[in-house]
RNA sequence: GGGCGAGUGGCGGAAUGGCAGACGCAAAGGACUUAAAAUCCUUCGGUUGUAAAACCAUGAGGGUUCAAGUCCCUCCUCGCCCACCA
């Protein structure tokens, strides 16, 4: 018996991949191009199985269209900024480009150890300066758009690390590594205007029909786009002001609040506005009030406190009265005008009408408060009462108590009231969105500097083009001091005004990570232009990326960030599409134990144990045999085993035929394996074609196996001919080869393959072969199997019955009883209604 | 609170509305072996039955249909994402 050394065969062929480079592409040669992209990693600890995941599919799928006869580009490279390498050598004193570029390398290695094979020439590490240099020519592209702007903006602040730190460092209001309480600190930040871009962001999804509905969703929620109506309410001075009176001698005019609505409907039901304690106009509004240092006071309570304990629903609302009254224009009606913590300055206008009886969040406070409850919408079906709702109606409803709108379904009355106050000037229809505007800055050392100067004279001035890179200076000491570490590298900081060329102090911040990686996709296909970030019309071929693979979890800020970046390059001409993905696939996570894999939990699978015990192409197989790819799945080691019996007995099957003799074999046998073999054929391709179903396909050639070797067990009688034998095993070596890379290879050399298996065309099926000439029907009677009766294919209806009638089996089951119908699906099936 | 998924043997999972449990793991029995590993064969959802076979069974309850894991309604459980978004 041959034996199966993997190790020897996979160091072979893995070799032999690299040195012929099998994945190496022209970009000039657009011809059948199928642009494979795998998210790239961020380079830390080594990959567990888990990770293998992503590679693995995509390796599949990269050689899969290879043998489909398609020029496939499947480059890889490395997100390589970022906190995890910072806070390492924080603790370590390890230099974050040392511990990152070791990563790298160690990283190719093990996925050169699974197989998993890229065009390597067009490698691209986020942390190189001809990387981030380009990164930062496309901030200088947005702010050229006056899409990067500054502004003054709260941020979380931890004033035990005197640093900032990002949402997702903030863990129930406390900072995540010293659990002190978070404040919120207005600092001056840059942004990407990404809300110019909303609308569009939502538009396009719709062309996205290659996405998953999920991952859509999620874009379009988190856009959040509503439509509602800006109102406006006059500031008056007092309830019992007779006409809307100026404040210290502002017009009404200048005086006037704006909110915004979805439920334009309830207005009559407004019985208080609410503003953020955020809102500009607070100190203006309380100036003259007695009560002004207790209001404050609670201004800045709230503003104190962090958004992750104002976000808490669970909290009971707080709030306060100004001691000023606003006029609801439609019924001339003034209300009091509080303040409270419910209410979110990003939203909106920051100002809220209150409609107690009609949202919860505005009745629990009218209720707290003993401010009044009116109802305006009635349901139809059980007439409200305000004084005994115990909570708010959010239903549909007809006006009630709303003038001339009584009557009307809420429905229609949005968009009757809707028109008479853009009649009336006193409102108008609006959209407002969710999405905010992407803050970029960091005040961090490992990040791409931004590149902008800071001029006494100028001003703000934009490092010129041809003066990037903006070099991060290395060895600077980067303990956190809640400034950027970039401030003590005194060479960096001073420069000169590319403007007037006096003295000038450069950005200190450097950008998010996510900006690095929303472009990345374009600099692969010219990762060595020096010039440029890419050469656009070799771009506008490949792209856009033909098949994306990654996790779920970037569904929203990396997807929606490449989005918006790739629609401003192709507003600016630079490229020519604007959405970069074409289809998207979102794998699952593999846990193990029932938990996603981390070293803390102690559950990671190391996958060169394995590869060691029983090389990389069981390991991929398993993989991939898991479970549908989308979907997590459960790691099990003794599963392994398993895939590796697989690989063995297909293995093995190279000695079977060896050792076969020239034998005609017994034809009708023969026949049905080939009818096996076809059907394996069409059941892998659409698997792999529709819907990446790795693991279906991977059991329907394990049939294909176990159908040669029963065959082989009845030994002497059914036995397969030769011809029939090799033609199945070459066309089986062609299925697999996606899934198990190396020993295809060999067993494709061994059968006479003179070229790499992935230079061999993906096999076709005949569509005649895929049925049988007698097949199996199932007879039921009233829905209930109860016999199966083969038959001829294609027999006509009356030969069935007839068949049917005269089986001994079936006969107990209709003696005695009336045929009221025969359903009969041809080749399929026989359902007999009896009564 | 909102959105999206998912509930099928001991386990991972299969099933264009048409024979539920493919394929694999685990388990049990057997063959080979001095023995073990490897390999091969057999059994393997539940109940009743010596058997043949019958009945029950895809989270629960209804419905549509000749036929429902699959479609519709109500409910339960779990997971993920978002969340005082006016």
């Amino acid at each position: 018996m041959k034996l199966y050394n993997f190790n020897e065969i996979e160091e072979t062929w893995q070799d032999w991949w690299r040195e012929t480079g099998l994945f190496k592409v022209d970009e000039k040669n657009i011809k059948d191009k199928y642009y494979c992209l795998m998210m790239f990693p961020y380079p830390s600890a080594a990959l567990h199985v888990g990770h293998g995941r992503n590679y693995i599919i995509g390796d599949v799928v990269a050689r899969y269209n290879m043998m489909k006869g398609l020029n496939v580009l499947t480059p890889m490279g490395w997100d390589a900024f970022g906190l995890p390498a910072e806070n390492a050598a924080i603790k370590n004193g390890i230099d974050p480009k040392k511990s990152t570029l070791s990563n790298i390398n160690m990283m190719k290695a093990q996925l050169a150890s699974w197989g998993v094979n890229y065009d390597w020439d067009r490698e691209v590490t986020s942390c190189m300066p001809d990387y981030y240099k380009w990164t930062q020519w496309i901030f200088l592209k947005l702010y050229e758009k006056v899409l990067a702007y500054r502004k003054n903006a709260f941020v979380n602040w931890c004033s035990s690390c005197n640093t900032v730190l990002a949402n997702e460092q903030v863990i129930d209001g406390a900072c995540e590594r010293c659990d002190t309480e978070v404040d919120q600190k207005r600092l001056e930040q840059w942004f990407f205007k990404i809300t110019d871009y909303a609308q569009k962001l939502i538009d396009d999804l719709d062309k996205l029909d290659e996405w998953p509905d999920k991952v859509k969703t999620m874009q379009r929620n988190w856009i959040g786009r509503s439509e509602g109506v800006n109102i406006d309410f006059p500031v008056c001075h007092s309830e019992a002001s007779p006409v809307p009176s100026e404040v210290e001698g502002k017009s009404p005019k200048d005086l006037n609040l704006t909110c915004f609505t979805t439920r334009v409907d309830t207005i009559y039901g407004c019985t208080y506005m609410v503003l953020a304690a955020e809102h500009p106009m607070i100190e203006e509004l309380i100036a003259d009030n007695p009560e002004k240092d207790k209001i404050m006071k609670f201004v800045q309570e709230v503003r104190s406190k962090s958004r992750i304990q104002r976000v808490q629903t669970d909290t009971e609302k707080r709030g306060i009265f100004t001691g000023r009254y606003v006029i609801n224009q439609v019924n001339g009606r003034k209300i009091p005008l509080w303040i409270a913590d419910y209410v979110l300055m990003e939203y909106g206008t920051g100002a809220v009408m209150a409609v107690p009886a009609h949202d919860q969040r505005d009745f629990e406070f009218a209720k707290k408060y003993d401010l009044p409850v009116e109802v305006v919408i009635d349901d139809p079906k059980d007439h409200l009462d305000a004084g005994k709702l115990t909570e708010a109606y959010e239903n549909e409803g007809v006006l009630t108590a709303s003038a001339q709108f009584d009557g009307m379904k809420n429905k229609d009355a949005m968009e009757s009231i809707a028109d008479y106050m853009e009649k009336e000037k006193i409102g108008e229809r609006t959209i407002h969105f969710k999405l905010r505007d992407w803050l970029i800055s960091r005040q961090r050392y490992w990040g791409a500097p931004i590149p902008m100067v800071y001029c006494d004279k100028c001003g703000i001035v934009p490092v010129p083009e041809e003066d990037l890179p903006v070099l991060l200076p290395e060895g600077v000491e980067f303990r956190p001091t809640g400034e950027s570490p970039l401030k003590e590298a005194s060479d960096f900081v001073k420069t000169t005004c590319p403007e007037c060329g006096g003295n000038a102090r450069r950005e200190i911040d450097t950008m998010d990570t996510f900006v690095d990686s929303s472009w990345y996709y374009l600099r692969y296909i010219s990762p060595k232009a020096d010039d440029k970030p890419f050469e656009k019309a070799d771009v506008n071929g490949w792209l856009p990326v033909d098949q994306y693979i990654g996790g779920v979890e970037h569904a929203i800020l990396h997807l929606l960030y490449s989005r918006f970046i790739t629609k401003v390059l192709s507003d600016m001409d630079y490229i020519g599409f604007d959405e970069p993905f074409k289809r998207l696939f979102t794998q699952g996570m593999i846990v193990k134990d029932g938990a996603k894999m981390s070293k803390s939990k102690g559950n990671v699978v190391d996958p060169a144990e394995l590869i060691k015990k029983y090389g990389a192409d069981t390991v991929r197989l398993y993989t991939l045999f898991l479970g549908p790819p989308e979907k997590d799945a459960e790691w099990s080691d003794r599963g392994v085993e398993g895939s590796f019996r697989f690989v063995k007995r297909a293995w093995n099957l190279l000695e079977v035929l060896g050792s076969a003799p020239e034998f005609e074999g017994n034809k009708e046998a023969s026949l049905g394996l080939l009818r096996k073999m076809h059907q394996t054929i069409k059941k892998v391709t659409d698997d792999i074609e529709d819907s990446f179903h790795f693991n279906t396909a991977i059991s329907a050639v394990m049939e294909l196996v176990n159908y040669v070797y029963s065959g082989l067990n009845d030994n002497g009688k059914d036995c397969f001919s030769k011809k029939c034998m090799e033609e199945v095993v070459k066309n089986m070596t062609l299925l697999l080869a996606p899934f198990v890379p190396h020993i295809a290879e060999e067993m494709h050399k061994q059968t006479g393959g003179e070229k790499s298996v992935f230079e061999e065309t993906w096999p076709s099926f005949n569509e005649d072969m895929l049925v049988e000439d007698i097949i199996v029907i199932p007879v039921q009677v009233n829905g209930k199997l109860r016999n199966t009766i083969e038959m001829a294919r294609g027999i006509d209806e009356e030969t069935v019955r007839e068949t049917i009638l005269a089986d001994d089996k079936t006969k107990p089951w209709l003696e005695g009883k009336q045929i009221r119908k025969w359903i009969i699906i041809p080749d399929k099936l026989v359902n007999i209604v009896v009564q």
